[in-house]
DNA sequence: GTGACTATGTGCGGTAACGCGCAGACGGCA
DNA sequence: TGCCGTCTGCGCGTTACCGCACATAGTCAC
């Protein structure tokens, strides 16, 4: 969506990296010294409580970055930052970062309104694990992987899967057992394939469409609409 | 914390106002016409979902503001903002807001690093409700709410604070009853009285410390290394 | 193949919170 | 002073999820 000038500029400020499956990028109260452009790779924000236990609270994938808050002037996070999906990325150091954002009105706007997205699927994030139950969480967990893993089937454990939703093993064993008794999904030994997406989405809770119309409607919308006549 | 030129044109802008007592003040949806920085108010964010049930995930006082995404480019917010504490604020156009943004770098950067503080709490907030009873949960509203009233005793229905809370009623009447029943507060008709904030402090999860601390580290300490020589 | 390991499925008792409905209690108002 | 509306407290059966412990079943290395 930059300008060809911008985008030139930028992608050659990126160093091309493999991203390792379970590698944390972040750990909060480091220093963010590189951001991530996930390209066929994606990243789980996982925000620690009460030492022991923690809850997914982002997934980033092509479609998003890890680090936009140097773009609010802050060198820091407060979530992990997990590789879910090992694959490209393109990263940048986090100095040249913030030099590209000041070059780069587009850019700049960009970011910005991707942090906005954040802020929204954040606090739908909350509401969503406090209320649903956690089949349908699993179902928009399942959903939005599959959107970043641009794939029917990844590998996942259900124990890994019950940490980020915050639940016991146990209960995402039910959960997966229920959807795969009614052939929405095919799990085996950390295996995850999609068979039918449609009815997946029906057993989600609404939040994975309002995820993604939030985000339709600003980046891609209000992003036409901002990066034309930059 | 602005250098005294951008403090007067900010003030200048603003309207004094006086927000009224369960007033909405924005509506998803809606578009951002004003900006609120409570003085001596205060304002819950809410986020609803599958119509009925709602979260509170953010409160914001004379710490804060609410129309914080204008600063990110965004006129709009994923939350309901009502009015929870009456009182005096100053209020400003969205548009002067955000020519006052352009013009001034060190309020841009202020308001840059409160978005970061927000993203933190909201991902606090979503661990927080997912892990912690809501005796815990309960106790860390009071002292947030205390915060912000800048009073030791407040108004609100316990029907209310279990809309935000995201429980029953009756969960809140249970919880308010133990701790009165350890005098850590009184509890009357919708009146509220906080007695050991010490101790309420220490039936509260981690959560009330983290925001404080976050809120301390990024807007305080950050805010005088860079807003000195602007 | 065999054995070790890891991932998945199950059973059981316990608890926090749910939905609903009702009783008591306080406060304002006529 | 007595009424009424609002706020608070409680009981009861139900549900979702917890913690723990154990039983199967793939997978991989050798």
């Amino acid at each position: 969506m930059l300008p060809p000038v911008d985008l030139r500029r930028f992608l050659a400020a990126c160093d091309s990296v493999e991203l390792k499956f379970a590698d944390a990028l972040y750990r909060p109260g480091d220093r963010l010294h590189h951001v991530y452009f996930p390209i066929g790779s994606f990243i789980s924000l996982i925000m620690p409580v009460d030492k022991s236990a923690a809850l997914e609270v982002g997934l980033v994938g092509n479609e998003g970055m890890f680090g936009s808050p140097l773009a609010l002037g802050v060198d820091a996070s407060p979530v992990l930052a997990v590789v879910q999906g090992a694959g490209p990325a393109l990263r940048m150091d986090a100095t040249m970062f913030c030099r590209e954002l000041e070059r780069s009105r587009p850019l700049h706007r960009a970011i910005d309104r991707y942090v906005y997205v954040q802020l929204g699927q954040l606090a739908q994030t909350a509401a969503c694990t406090r209320f649903h139950v956690v089949e349908a969480r699993l179902a928009r967990w399942l959903l939005m992987t599959q959107d970043r893993a641009q794939a029917n089937s990844f590998h996942i454990t259900q124990e890994f899967l019950a940490y980020m939703l915050g639940v016991r093993r146990v209960g995402v064993t039910k959960a997966a057992g229920a959807l795969q008794e009614r052939n929405l999904i095919h799990y085996s030994r950390g295996k995850i394939t999609i068979l039918d997406r449609r009815a997946l989405r029906a057993a989600s809770c609404g939040c994975y469409g309002a995820d993604l119309e939030a985000y339709e409607r600003i980046m891609i919308q209000a992003g036409h609409r901002t990066a034309g006549p930059a």
